[in-house]
DNA sequence: GCATGGCATTAAACCGGTTTAATAAAGAGG
DNA sequence: CCTCTTTATTAAACCGGTTTAATGCCATGC
């Protein structure tokens, strides 16, 4: 690989002017700049990332922090991540996918993280990706509250979860609903806290208490459960306890798929003899489905999108007031997976 | 930030000593070793990723390229994806999402890639980023077959296409069916080209002639059409054009649960009247389902796993003799959406 | 004609580590 | 006790760029 004092030698120029044709920091005479690329072109020139990064202290890569584990993603976390990558693309930031795995084993701590920023997917309490974040001093967005104690300040995107748990309990309401379940997210995660509060507020606000059989948590990742969640507390509630459930809220789109299958194999007609809402899933699976799935679009790209230009402005990219805390839009999108009830 | 001249002047030894007390090159002394962990410690000190990298010319990332524009993955994707970063961060590597956007009005080449190597997924015909990566003289892996003219020789992991297609072909022909649709992948994929000519191969070895409406090709990812392909085609071909059509082979997930959609609306039972076989589908997917999805495993992430190994060989990490080309087993995962027709 | 300013260019310092070659200290062998 | 290794440590060179401060050149104004 040619480096740029062989460029500069044979141009016939010093190694700062051939930075500054490529760095385009200072200008060059078109005579000058012709020369070096044209001899740049004949070596194969390109400079090399690294040693720029050294010096100028920026490495071009935001971090995309995956929560722990989390190896199989939801397709939510898929049109997020597509929402990061193409907004970080527009500013000529690459994005390192920085998941934890489970099992930490991995290198404590031997360097420095070749970041600028980073992009913290579905915070926990007491994060501690986030801890480490905020002791490296790692600007950082995240997706959803931050619950850590020593951290004060953050930037934040996120969706109005409790806004949104009350337009859904009040959506099902409306249509007649009293016993409705509500399978939550992992109970660790800062928006299932949200959204379980949230939920519980707004059904007694109705006049409708919350008994333990109405709201569930999906277990850990690790744990053998994990997969069938929305089946097995379907098949349980419904089928050995025999509850009466009229409307299920699902946290994401894996979740309904199999509280769906489900309530099939209970011989439960959807959305006749129960209804069913989607909190986060990917348009184009609810379309599909049969029946197609009333969902809340949460717009998990726009999510992504905004978070790195939140980010951005952070890393000084992006000029201008940009608050601390974005909301992003969510809106119920009408299928036909509920139904009215008449009473 | 505290830097290495900080520590050895606290910890009273050179810098070179630091160097290997973290590098673990070269031998310290135990004393020494601890006084000056005590001191990085103090100082909140931890050695500098890029300058590390300046020097050994690693920078600990590795490339995952996925196909251009791709900015819907499916399901395969996320496996495959997640057993890269599981592979990786065994050998202390992290992933940089590669992705070239569709507009590639982006960098055409300001600087060098910050990474060692690369796992391209699903090349196309004369595919650019690997021309790139060749020109580049960055080592590569690819999920699939090359199939550009100036390169002869090169690393990749795949399932063995032809074989799949025959004994999917063959499966379906056993249980009696001669009428099969099959809805491949993109045109300009390489594994479809496989597909394809197997799918026509078996197809005639068995005096079955495969007519234009037994095969069509995913749309490219820009146009309008893609998203509901899988629906199109089946309602055109089986509503529409009235065919006769038992048994319908799709690519992957998404396409399997659009034509499943397609097959209820045309009211035609699955597998009653019409079976559905999907190549690549997420496992958790195509058993909640209803009818679960009769299915070809092909290991996504044991895809993505091995095509680490095989950079990771090439990168002088993983000592050993690899094979140029590795083939990873698929196997048909029988489910609930193929039956068997009585002649 | 001479001071003034603007601009492209350059030599040298710098970014923060690793690596090399030299050196000092400690052990082994005769 | 002296030489020969072995081992830990160090000073200096190096990785490949960017940035700073100085320089030379030309145009401008008085």
């Amino acid at each position: 690989m040619a480096k740029i004092d062989d460029v500069a030698r044979l141009a016939k120029v010093s190694k700062g002017t051939v930075s500054n044709v490529f760095s385009q920091k200072r200008p060059t005479s078109d005579e000058v700049r012709e020369r070096v690329l044209r001899v740049s072109r004949q070596l194969n020139y390109v400079p090399n990332h690294t040693a720029r990064s050294l010096v100028t202290k920026k490495t071009m890569a935001i971090g995309l922090t995956i929560p722990h584990g989390s190896f199989f993603f939801s397709l939510f976390h898929t049109q997020f991540i597509n929402g990061v990558i193409l907004e970080a693309s527009y500013y000529g930031y690459r994005v390192l996918l920085d998941i934890i795995p489970e099992q930490q084993v991995q290198t404590p701590f031997l360097t420095s993280y070749p970041i600028d920023g980073a992009v913290v997917m579905s915070p926990t309490t007491n994060d501690e990706r986030i801890a480490l974040m905020h002791a490296g001093q790692i600007p950082f967005v995240t997706v959803g509250k931050v619950m850590n104690e020593e951290i004060a300040h953050f930037t934040s995107v996120d969706n109005d979860n409790p806004q949104i748990m009350r337009s859904i309990c009040e959506y099902l309401i409306d249509k007649g609903h009293t016993a409705i379940m509500f399978l939550n997210a992992n109970a660790l995660m800062t928006v299932s806290l949200d959204r379980k509060a949230s939920f519980i507020q707004t059904l007694e606000k109705h006049g409708l208490p919350v008994e333990a059989h109405m709201l569930h948590h999906k277990p850990a990742l690790n744990s053998s459960e994990y997969l069938d969640y929305g089946y097995a507390e379907t098949i349980r509630v419904l089928g050995t306890e025999r509850r009466k459930v009229t409307a299920i809220i699902a946290d994401d789109d894996r979740t309904a798929f199999s509280t769906l299958k489900a309530l099939k194999d209970l011989n439960l007609n959807v959305p006749g003899d129960v209804s069913l809402f989607v909190i986060c899933g990917d348009l184009s699976m609810m379309v599909q489905s049969d029946p197609s799935l009333t969902s809340m679009d949460l717009q998990p790209s726009e999510l992504g999108a905004q978070s790195v230009r939140l980010l951005m402005n952070q890393l000084g990219v992006l000029q201008g007031e940009f608050p601390e805390h974005v909301i992003v839009e969510s809106k119920i999108i009408e299928r036909n997976s509920v139904s009215t009830i008449s009473s």
